[in-house]
DNA sequence: TAGCCTCGCGTGATTTTATAACATCACGTT
DNA sequence: AACGTGATGTTATAAAATCACGCGAGGCTA
């Protein structure tokens, strides 16, 4: 598990970092919000997916599903793959995470209620994902599409580079 | 192989279709341009490469890891998983091919030469994949990683919808 | 030309990611 | 209580990718 461990040394952002950040709060309040959706919209937040959403809040990384799924059998749930395949499932359906096409991973998504097209930044020395807002059909490709009758529904967008701290690290 | 049989019912793009498209001499120029250019550098376009790139050109489409190595196989060459993604990566780093992340399947490249980042249109129902052009580090999230400290280095662009003669079909 | 080095290729084995198929259980409806 | 639906759990398997080892062809130096 090459990549996905490689993730693993990371757990802050660059979002995170100054202040001594209430991640607890801040989890606590994305599960709020989560369940709120869930109630308006006849969704069934249960137990694996309340988890599974509460794990991805917690790590604030992307974590693959194999990871997924360890926690969660430790945290008493089933310990076979469709476990952690379905929740991820409903939460990627749901906007409340999202795939990471180039590490085959899923991470919660940072901007909740907004419908929105994910794009992320991706550094390849520490694996950070930061998640950028993006519309949908945008510039080039999105003239391309017009021109040859592509209607586009879902974009992905991954940006591979190197993040500030890691520059700096770099060149220090 | 779901993904990657679905795929398979297809062998024609957008792009052909009209005049009957001389795909042969096709493929033989981009085998030339491909030889050329490894010539130019000093790299060496081996038959297993070679044919491997023969082999996405001719088809046309994105192809999995394993459907090339079934050809490859079938052409003489080695029947492991090594041999396809060796040759792949080859054709990957310098530009002669691509990785669809999304469908985790290689496409040759349509724009060789012109130093790009491609962007892709997927197409739900036919999976035929068409490769734009795409400047690196555009739009929000260009702006979004300059003001963050992010450099991109590669962008993955891949927008996944309905193409121009699958909606036809589906409006008729 | 012999010795050496690098790189590409072939193979076996394994790891990582993802789905199929089927039984059971909880819940709401009738 | 009988039923339908959807969520969960399990076994098994498929699909995608990598590791590790050895051989051999080509260049290089001596």
């Amino acid at each position: 598990m090459a990549r996905a461990n490689k993730a693993i040394k990371n757990t802050s952002s660059v979002n995170v970092g100054f202040e001594a950040h209430d991640h607890t709060a801040c989890v606590q309040t994305a599960l709020q919000a989560a369940e709120a959706h869930c109630v308006a919209k006849g969704l069934r937040f249960t137990p694996v997916r309340r988890r599974t959403l509460e794990i991805l809040l917690q790590e604030h990384r992307a974590l693959g599903a194999y990871d997924l799924l360890k926690s969660l059998s430790a945290s008493g749930f089933g310990s076979q793959p469709p476990v952690a395949y379905r929740a991820i499932d409903f939460l990627v359906k749901n906007g409340f995470a999202h795939k990471v096409e180039k590490l085959n991973a899923f991470i919660a998504c940072s901007h909740p209620g907004a419908s929105h097209s994910p794009a992320f930044m991706i550094c390849r020395t520490c694996d950070v994902v930061v998640e950028g807002m993006s519309g949908p059909a945008r510039g080039m490709i999105g003239k391309a599409a017009n021109e040859v009758g592509f209607k586009i529904e879902k974009s992905i967008i991954e940006v591979e580079g190197i993040c500030g701290s890691c520059a700096e690290q770099a060149s220090a």
